[in-house]
DNA sequence: GTGAAAGCGCTAACAG
DNA sequence: CTGTTAGCGCTTTCAC
């Protein structure tokens, strides 16, 4: 996994000291200098070592279980080749799609990656936390408000950072997916089932993402020929709880009820299918259900949820990519945008005749 | 919220020089050495510092902004007051509510938390990541094995653990819930409503906390007078694939279904009762269930799953809680049996007259 | 009460 | 090709 080859043997150093082998441990064993010795391990450039001495090197280091120390080295060169993430919570399964794709990606090029969550507000202690102490190299932010304050303590950091699934004005770098346009295709979905009066439970207004879903679904409206109606759109955010009360009250309207609803977010779906459930409704019989996000939990729900898929775990892995090439020298910025996936179809939509 | 004052302005150093303030700068500014200084800042038992003295260098820390470099403190001190949490995977709602529990208490307690997922299996390279390159004092263990082996790696690695949620013999620290009277609970409460044909899909036999929730089932069962049958219980392991078809086999059997179904956790149950609605048959009138394990996911279900609440978060606490106090020589071990949660009574589960 | 000095384990010039 | 030297920023004896 880590490219390291299969080495039974416990992890624990039983060399024959009785502490953990050092470089001037492995050094004294090969009877070179510390510096060579670190030459030789971090396998610098066009080796300047003589074969031979490699050798010793490397054997004296494996006998030893030498394992460079981390510290040490972040001491040294100022790097700690440790990236941070920061997203609102770890519960909602978004947020986790996008911490395993960093993860994986993290891991892979050999980086540890910390995990903070700022419980949905911009904690600038939390970015102090991780950078100012020296903790990571660079941060990927996935945090939900994108005010223009967040993105000036960022910037204050003097670390790079990449925004993830969100924007940040002109400057700043981010990988984002085509949301208008998803927002579009899934509504489009329910115009083509059929669909005539869709209800849209949105995000609030003042969040990017929310505003773009809001306008793909307007969109699709509009090109459509329907008509737009304000009293089939309810700002649920992003939970569960805002979903359900959402979603109540649509259905507490005076008025020819929606047949289908476009919602923002997997949980909030959840969430406005519970109002549905209780209202003894019928999914997809009386009200069809459509969802921005795709995830596990879309084949939990009742009946299955039809989405659209985001390829968060991608972009959170491209945004990991491009931060440790930054990091790196080898890349300047980065400001992707990458469509949205495919529409997902299960059970919760209902095509009308 | 951690400790310090709101600090209106931006995290970024202001100050004079061109980077971040070191202990020296503070020093030399304050008129006074640089072990001085650090005596002060630290707040070093009986202050042997003259009032004075301490307000200059306060202030010279002030000014500049002054964060001490944890990397360097790691270095100095061997310690690097973080803590790791290694799980299996972040997606299931158990172990984020455990990082979430170890996540909080570790932050208030001033250290940081680096998560990591093992995937299903141990990987000793995880540890080592963690351990072994000095990143992290103390280790979280919530992986799915609890075997020797493991218990073995964990033990050569020098640093201190504590299972959370498992248990691994005589000698390991461990915070555990008493499953046993929990799934034995929950498993009444079944009777209690007049269910005699109750169906168990349990965990892997060879896991721990999968043993004692069945024997709490059986013990439940047996105090009733009811009998055992083996055609009831299936193993769906933890994940919703599993719970799926395990209640799949269950309905394929030939002759009569069970009543109700206790689930060995929530996910699992999700699972599950997708197999059960994809049979047409009705949840709680045909089929009840109920699940080890609380959370939001069991309000997104449908209908909302009956369960028995765990406290993992507090547990996570508490384990995070001992963790820092082993570390910091306030303690020797802890071996501690908290009791399950409530039943927390939603819809899935129906009284038979 | 405070300063001087040593050194945690490592890397990166710079010599040789 | 390899060794010497000089720290990274901090804490911690040990003197004064």
């Amino acid at each position: 996994m880590s490219g390291r080859k299969a080495d039974s043997g416990p992890p624990e150093a039983h060399n024959g000291l009785g502490r953990r082998a050092t470089l001037k441990d492995v050094a004294e064993r090969a009877g070179v200098d510390k510096s060579t010795a670190s030459r030789v391990l971090r396998g610098v450039g066009p080796l300047s070592v003589r074969e031979e001495t490699r050798l010793r090197v490397f054997q004296a280091a494996e006998q030893l279980h030498y394992q460079p120390n981390k510290i040490a080295q972040s001491l040294r060169t100022s790097r700690s080749r440790s990236l941070g993430i920061v997203v609102p919570q770890v519960i909602n399964p978004v947020y986790t799609q996008i911490i395993v794709g960093a993860s994986n990606c993290a891991r892979e090029r050999g980086y540890m990656l910390l995990i903070s969550q700022t419980g949905d507000q911009i904690d600038s202690d939390v970015y102090e936390q991780l950078v100012q102490q020296n903790r990571v190299d660079g941060l990927l932010v996935a945090t939900l408000r994108d005010e223009a304050a967040q993105m000036k303590t960022l910037a204050a950091l003097g670390v790079p950072f990449i925004l993830v699934n969100r924007q940040g004005g002109a400057e700043a770098n981010y990988v984002m997916c085509d949301e208008v346009e998803g927002a579009y295709r899934a509504t489009r979905s329910l115009i083509d089932r059929g669909h005539r009066r869709i209800a849209h439970l949105a995000g609030e207004q003042d969040r990017f993402n929310a505003k773009m879903r809001f306008q793909g679904y307007r969109k699709a409206l509009e090109d459509a020929g329907l008509p737009f109606d304000p009293s089939l759109v309810e700002v649920s955010g992003y939970d569960q709880r805002g979903g359900e009360l959402a979603m109540q009250r649509i259905l507490d309207r005076t008025g020819p009820p929606p047949t289908a609803v476009f919602v923002v977010t997997l949980v909030a779906a959840a969430g406005a299918m519970a109002s549905v459930h209780r209202a003894g409704l019928a999914i997809p019989q009386d009200i069809s259900f459509l969802s921005f996000h795709n995830g596990s939990l879309a084949d939990m729900l009742y009946p299955p949820l039809t989405t659209l898929e985001v390829p968060l775990e991608q972009m959170a892995a491209q945004a990991t990519d491009a931060l440790i090439e930054i990091l790196e020298g080898q890349r300047e910025a980065i400001q992707l945008t990458v469509p949205a996936g495919a529409l997902v179809e299960r059970k919760s939509v209902v095509k009308l005749s």
